[in-house]
DNA sequence: AAAAATGGATAGCGGTGCTGTCTGCTATTG
DNA sequence: CAATAGCAGACAGCACCGCTATCCATTTTT
């Protein structure tokens, strides 16, 4: 198929796949002509995983670079793939104090350590979970219940998702699931949140629902 | 306190700070002269608030405006309030083909009805939900399995964060609680979920982590 | 032979979150 | 009382990001 095919069937506009390429998200066409190329279905699908990646996860260009370079590389290692993902989720830092961060990172560190979490030290989403914490201090709330209560939550849904990236069979399925279901599975498991606080909130405080 | 130590205290530049002025993301100081200002606590509050909101929880300006002004309101409708936040939480969704999207939504519904959840129908995040689901289907996945345990894990969270706002007391502080919790938590939950996966995925495939 | 499409290169565009500069004034300092 | 620094408000401009538009030489289709 050529690039207008591959457009049609993706609804990304030519222009738009083309940058792509350039950016290095989408491998080039095998050349049959010097300016002429042909694509295949594993373009469609990884033109698919760009698009929802941009569109759902919300990560940027370069992250997605990364993420499916790692993605291509023969030895799959899931850590480090998803090491790439997780510092773009979390955006600028810089707007909290480093002292707070510091004091939340060796909170976060005492909880693994108790709960007896094998993670790197140096896995940044240790850091992530330190600056959102510093972040809760920043506006006045204190987490100490909540935490404790995500932490169990957490380990829950991780349980699921590695359920869900065993599912997977071959080790290249199971590290597109996990990519995947790691990205796209906050987006859902937020709007699944979104609904569920509503349906909550409704019983608690008696407030009917408009219907339903 | 005058903008420079207003800046000093909350680390935002003056020129961003005179940016959040005009753009209403902080209201106006109190003119001592046509020319001078006074700001106070309640300054410092709001901006570390539209700092967080911006830096952790990557709310668009427009969209942290109408939060803010809906925080400010003085009959407080936490229903309506979050549902400002949300849709600015799933980026564009035209990379989604929108007959997926509609096949997802009943899904969507026939999940909140068979659970008994309370749900306006025309809450946000029954779409955004949907449109993650297309996103899912888009690249592959199947999540027939997934969607259930997260629904369970979006129950019982959501009943955490339920305790968290009733923990606040009076009716303005559950709603601050509401939004900080609900933006943040997404961040805090995601950071977590990467631990524990990290995690799961040592023991379960016996990957040694690197320490602890 | 004519028209349409292609790969590749380059320049520009629209939105967003600031940042820099200016003006006319006010407060502080020596 | 002058000199200096700081202020509010207005406005233009900037950097980055994710595209989009245009052009060219070549190839494919009609």
């Amino acid at each position: 198929m050529r690039i207008a095919e591959l457009s049609r069937r993706t609804g990304v506009p030519v222009p738009t796949i083309k940058y792509y390429l350039r950016e290095g998200l989408l491998p080039a066409g095998e050349l049959t002509s010097p300016n002429q190329a042909r694509y295949d279905d594993r373009h469609v699908q990884r033109l698919r995983l760009v698009r929802v990646l941009l569109d759902i996860g919300r990560l940027p260009i370069a992250t997605i670079r990364q993420l499916l370079a790692a993605l291509d590389e023969p030895d799959p290692d899931v850590h480090k793939v998803l090491g790439h993902a997780l510092p773009s989720a979390v955006g600028n830092k810089d707007s909290i104090d480093p002292d707070v961060v510091r004091r939340e990172r060796e909170r976060i560190d005492e909880l693994a350590l108790r709960r007896g979490w094998q993670v790197g030290h140096d896995a940044p989403a240790r850091q992530a979970a330190a600056e959102v914490l510093a972040a809760f201090e920043q506006v006045g709330a204190d987490v100490s219940t909540l935490l404790e209560q995500y932490a169990d939550a957490a380990e829950t849904i991780a349980d699921y998702d590695l359920q869900f990236v065993g599912r997977a069979g071959n080790p290249e399925g199971m590290l597109y699931a996990a990519v995947v279901g790691s990205i796209l599975g906050d987006s859902l498991l937020a709007a699944l949140r979104r609904m569920a606080q509503e349906h909550e909130s409704a019983k608690k405080f008696g407030i009917r629902g408009d219907d339903c």
